[in-house]
DNA sequence: TTGGGCAAATGGTCTGATTATTTGCTAGTA
DNA sequence: TACTAGCAAATAATCAGACCATTTGCCCAA
């Protein structure tokens, strides 16, 4: 018996009509939307795993595929992640700040937005957040940070320096602010970029050793505390990507390849 | 003839053995791929329909299960709208920051992320952004805001100030900057505000007359392009936020009520 | 000219089956 | 006993063909 979305309710809700929208479509939504706020409400944890699909089917009372275009669409969202094969099925998963900025890096590409406009924005934001980093930085930051400047010294010697790798830099200069939502909007404004960058097949050495050492110079102020100083490197190495993104004719983000 | 995901590749690629991953599983996630492809080469552009599901079954070879699960992925991506009916099917949307920022809030209120942990982006943000808004906000900025601004003092009196008139005013200021991708990240940072003041039923008026005032001072000090004034504005402003939240002894997105 | 109604296009859903993959267990062998 | 090969079960991925609901546009009648 094929039924249709009329009775969309799928005997959720029931007696009760405190719905939000006049929704009486899609069950797959509400399927989607009960699992959303079993999400949020903590009653389904990371690592949780949902019931199989058709015991899914069974619970709801719909077809597999309905309960199969939620389980896509939840995956989509970044709330779960599916498993083939036995011992497989839906399982929550910790929503990374990685997992996040994909997403908006996505989009990021896909919006009227320039280089020039992203780049700005970092420069505001990788300001702002010095003297949080500078007041904050821990032992094992600093190490991190050294272990990456050297990383990128070698890489430049040998020809392999990749923007990846700035961006690396550059977030876990971020992180050592200590806040997840300040790291996550880093990890945001590098994502546009490398992905651009791999679609433009730009994956040569970008970073000029002035560039490799700036970044080994801001280390260096970090350690020792100085904003002033770091403030100064860092609008330093990003006003070059400024001035070098301006060089060009159409500066979207196609060309976003200033770092240096 | 049922086929599996044995020959996933679908006539793709073929010769070359160019694939990023080893992805030879989920011919949805192929389909996703061309499409997300098309669009950011701008091949497809808002307001394009997609052929119709029956049509993409042909073209792709594949059954339409396939399609739908396809279409479901490409719409919680935000980059579809699918419409029901004749002349219905699925459409190129327009990426707005707004629908980016919603899925974004979701897993935002998920991640391990405090209430002071994105004020305190905010602060950094917000505050950083002042230079760039007092130098470039024009007449209708300056216009817009005001209107925001009376808006607000009149939902004060008569006790029906919600959040979302706070935060359309915040991401109006950044807006203000004429530069989207700063646009954006203040919208993403009110995104996950209101939904969890939506989720903890707290609609009600939050916004003090003080800090509506703020508001209107706000607007003056721009129009005047008073930087040290308006910084110093935005600082209180944000500054009550902050000690607000101090005083939850749980200050998890649940209580991002702080906003005064 | 206008209104009603019918038909086509299109997404939403159902049913039942096959295929591919993974896991765990079992039996056979050294 | 220990180890490996292989089979069985669980599970997601997909297919095929059908029916329902909604929207749009057109045609015909008043």
């Amino acid at each position: 018996m094929a039924m249709g979305p009329s009775d969309g309710t799928a005997g959720l809700g029931g007696t009760k009509g405190l719905f939000s929208p006049v929704s009486v479509d899609r069950i797959s939504e509400v399927i989607v939307e009960q699992v959303r706020l079993l999400i949020r409400e903590g009653k389904l944890v990371p690592g949780d795993r949902l019931p199989s699909e058709r015991s899914l089917c069974e619970q709801f009372g719909v077809s597999r595929v309905t309960v199969r275009e939620a389980l896509r669409v939840l995956e989509a969202s970044g709330l779960v992640e599916i498993r083939v094969g036995a011992r497989g099925g839906a399982f929550v998963v910790q929503p990374s700040s990685e997992r996040v900025g994909k997403g908006l890096a996505e989009l990021m590409t896909l919006a009227s937005m320039t280089a020039g406009d992203v780049t700005e924005a970092r420069m505001v934001f990788e300001l702002g957040i010095l003297p949080l980093v500078v007041e904050r930085a821990t032992e094992e930051d600093i190490a991190d940070l050294r272990v990456l400047v050297e990383q990128g010294l070698n890489a430049l010697e040998s020809g392999s320096y990749t923007m990846a790798m700035s961006a690396a830099f550059h977030v876990r200069v971020a992180s050592a602010a200590h806040n997840p939502a300040i790291e996550m909007l880093v990890q945001t404004f590098h994502g546009p970029m490398l992905m651009s960058l791999q679609q433009a097949h730009v994956a040569a050495p970008l970073m000029g050793p002035r560039g490799a050492h700036e970044h080994f110079e801001l280390v260096e102020a970090i350690e020792q505390r100085d904003l002033e100083r770091a403030r100064g490197i860092m609008t330093r190495h990003l006003q070059r990507t400024a001035d070098r993104l301006a060089d060009y004719q159409d500066p979207r983000l196609e060309n976003l390849d200033g770092e240096e």
